[in-house]
DNA sequence: CGCTTGCGAAGCGAATCGCTCCGTTATACA
DNA sequence: TGTATAACGGAGCGATTCGCTTCGCAAGCG
C-alpha cells in the first residue's frame, strides 16, 4: 500500500517560508545573497531548499514567477474597482506592499524562464489598461506613463529601514519605520494625481523596463 | 633637499576615482561589495587604494564624512536661495544627485567616527531649519516633516535603473534612465507641495534616521 | 643618470560560496 | 504502540572569493 508522505504539512509550510525569506533578504542584501542566509532567515535547514529547489537559480527564478503573479492580481484588483483612481492607487500600494520591486537587482543574473516572460507580458498589458483608464477619468497626470508608474513602483519597493530594522532585530524601531514608508508613498502619490506642472524631459520608451532582463 | 612627490598628480586622480567608483558600486551591490570591484570600477590597482587606506573599513568611513560633507553643502545652497520652495527643491535633487542616500546601506556595518557623528548631527539641524522655512511660507504640505523629507531623498537615491545599465556595459540605455529617473523625482517633489490631502499615521520619531548606526 | 614615489597585479591565508551527505526526527499506517 | 519512511537540520565538501601584502616596474625629479 502507498504510504503518505509523513511530514508533508512541514514541508509545505517550510517552502513558504523560503519564499518569503528569500524575498525579503533579496530585498536588504541584494542579488549576491547566500543559500544560507536565506535559509537561516526561513528558520530551516540548507538541505531543506535544495530538497525543493535544484539549485539557487531555480529558486529565484520561482520566486520571480510568483511575484509576478501577485503583481497580475494586483493590476487585476484595481481595475475591479469602479473609480480609476482608487484602482490605481490600490495598484500601487499592493505593488509595493509584497515587494514586486525588491526583484529588480535580480535582472541580468538569471536567465529568463518562458513563464517569467509570459507572465510579464500579460502584467504589462494589464497594467496599461489601468493606466489608460485613469487618464481617461482624468485622475492621473496626463504626462505620467505606465513606465513612470512601474518606475516610482519599483522605486519604492526597495529596501527601507523597514528591512534594515528587521535584519537588526530591531523590532521595536519596525513599525516606526513601516509607518514612515507609508507616508512616503503617499507623499509620492500624491505627485500622481492631475494637477501638477509638466514633467521634465521626454515620455520614458515603451520597452525601458522589459531591456535589463 | 625635499623632494616634491613625482606622481602627486596621478594619486589625487586616483583617490577621486577610488571615492566616486566605491560610490557607485555601493549604490549596486550593497554593503558587501568587495574591494577588487571598487577599484575596477575606479580603473586603479588594488595597492592605490591600500596605499590611501588602511583597511576597507576605512575607505568606507572616508566615503561617508564625505558624503554628509556634500549634504550640508546642499542643505546651506538651499536656505541661500531667496525662494523657500526653491531652496528646497534644490536640496532634495542635489542630495539625490550625489546619491547620498546610496550609503544607507552601509548603517550598522562600520563603526561612527566622530567626524561622521559631528557632521550628520550638523546636517541635521541645517535641513530642519530648511524644512522650517518652507513651511513657514507654507510652500510645503503642514504634515510633512523633516524625516519625511530625509527618508524621500533616501529612497529616491538607491540604486536604480541607471546604475544597473552602467554596470552593465548599456550606455546606450543609461541616457533614457536618467531621464526617466529625474521625471520620478518630480513626481514624488510634486507631492510634497502644499494643497494635497493629510498623510497617513502619525509623523515619525526625530531619531528614527539616527537609531540604524 | 640615480633616487624617490606611486603604480598594477600576482599571490597570500582565511573566509565564504553553492551544494551534498548523513544521522536524526516526526508522522501515517498496521 | 511499533515500524517504515519522507523530510529534517547542519557538518562538511571542493571551489571560489575575500581583504590584504608584496614586489617588480614606470614615471617625475634632481
Amino acid at each position: 500500500m502507498a504510504r503518505r508522505a509523513p511530514r508533508h504539512a512541514e514541508a509545505e509550510r517550510n517552502d513558504r517560508a523560503l519564499l518569503e525569506a528569500a524575498k525579503k533578504v533579496l530585498a536588504v542584501d541584494g542579488a549576491h545573497t547566500s543559500v544560507a542566509t536565506i535559509a537561516a532567515r526561513a528558520g530551516v535547514g540548507i538541505a531543506s531548499l535544495y530538497r525543493r529547489y535544484r539549485t539557487k537559480e531555480e529558486l529565484f527564478q520561482h520566486l520571480c514567477a510568483l511575484s509576478l503573479g501577485q503583481w497580475i492580481q494586483a493590476v487585476e484588483e484595481g481595475l475591479a474597482h469602479d473609480d480609476p483612481w482608487e484602482g490605481l492607487v490600490h495598484y500601487i500600494t499592493a505593488a509595493i506592499e509584497f515587494s514586486g520591486g525588491a526583484l529588480g537587482p535580480l535582472a541580468g543574473t538569471i536567465p529568463v524562464t518562458d513563464e517569467m516572460a509570459e507572465k510579464f507580458t500579460r502584467s504589462e498589458e494589464l497594467t496599461r489598461s489601468l493606466i489608460a483608464r485613469a487618464h481617461e477619468a482624468g485622475v492621473l497626470r496626463a504626462d505620467a506613463t505606465a513606465v513612470d508608474v512601474s518606475l516610482l513602483i519599483e522605486q519604492l519597493g526597495k529596501s527601507s529601514l523597514v528591512e534594515q530594522f528587521e535584519v537588526q532585530g530591531r523590532t521595536d524601531l519596525v513599525d516606526e519605520a513601516s509607518n514612515a514608508r507609508r507616508r512616503i508613498i503617499a507623499i509620492a502619490v500624491d505627485g500622481l494625481r492631475a494637477g501638477h506642472g509638466p514633467l521634465p524631459g521626454r515620455p520614458p520608451g515603451p520597452d525601458l523596463l522589459a531591456e535589463r532582463w
